[in-house]
DNA sequence: CTAAGACCTCAACTAATGTTGAGGTCAAGC
DNA sequence: GCTTGACCTCAACATTAGTTGAGGTCTTAG
């Protein structure tokens, strides 16, 4: 534990962060390497983090659950202000993005069940004609490569 | 092209079944790997598709389209009758699953933008109070191995 | 009949998001 | 001051969904 009963000091060990956060102590380090979060080591060379690395590890949390890839958490996280702790307005600015995508993805999953329920009905799926197989929304445009979501 | 302008006939080459559907011949290759799609042989071990591989396919874009695994995917058709070409009614018994799946996910997805707009009011993240840090929903809890969603 | 284009297999690579293990070091309680 | 648990780095592996390339074969139009 980061001394005194693991969080009442200043800094907190990895380890700490890991089990407030609910976050294996090999996601953090993972996270530091791909540039989302970062330490302060100790002259042993481990890591000590800030109280605010507690809700940073928070938002990514977050903001993976709404669907976003670490590569867009990073540089919303880019955003905040360099040498000043963010404020919960800075949080705050920050989750109304994700809000946003989240608003837009649901929407085209709506559009997306509107189309498949009028498809069940004809059971057709037609490359031709069924509104699925020709998308006219965002959805599907994006190829085959690795997934972006999440759940 | 299979023959006669690429279609009136009985088979369509992996060419053909390409172009139709608008999925990579190396995508195909890969569904017949995985046990989503097979087909005959040549004497020359040309792959040739019996024409409801066309819809086979087409099942299976939209299936991911609605954010279905391909293993999931695969089960779904080895339900499909075999020695009969599915019926219209099985595509559209398997397409219902799908969009209960799919309302569940969009239910899942507004439950939590719900949370996200609470949350963005108070800039909190709280690893204690914030609805989005403690989910009691089903979103968030297959852990953070690979992803499921796609778009 | 032959040449070009389509097809074949197999292995290696991509990308995102981590986990696991080996081999070694730090820090803290007794 | 030593031992034990926590920590360090680095490399390899896992998973999903494919793509790319090498090296070779089939089929078909002319």
């Amino acid at each position: 534990m980061g001394q005194i009963g693991g969080g009442r000091h200043a800094t907190l060990t990895v380890g700490d962060l890991a089990a407030r956060s609910g976050v294996a102590v090999s996601a953090l380090h993972f996270y530091e390497r791909k540039g989302l979060l970062d330490s302060e080591r100790t002259s042993g060379n481990q890591r000590r983090y800030r109280r605010d690395a507690l809700r940073r590890v928070a938002f990514i949390r977050v903001s993976q659950r709404v669907g976003i890839p670490l590569a867009d958490i990073r540089t919303a996280l880019a955003s905040l202000p360099e040498e000043r702790t963010p404020t919960k307005a800075d949080w705050a600015r920050l989750s109304r993005v994700w809000r946003e995508e989240l608003d837009e993805r649901i929407a085209a999953l709506e559009h997306l069940r509107n189309d498949l329920t009028g498809c069940i009905g004809c059971g057709c799926l037609s490359l031709r004609t069924c509104a699925l197989q020709n998308p006219d929304d965002q959805l599907g445009e994006g190829g085959i490569g690795p997934r972006r979501w999440q759940d």
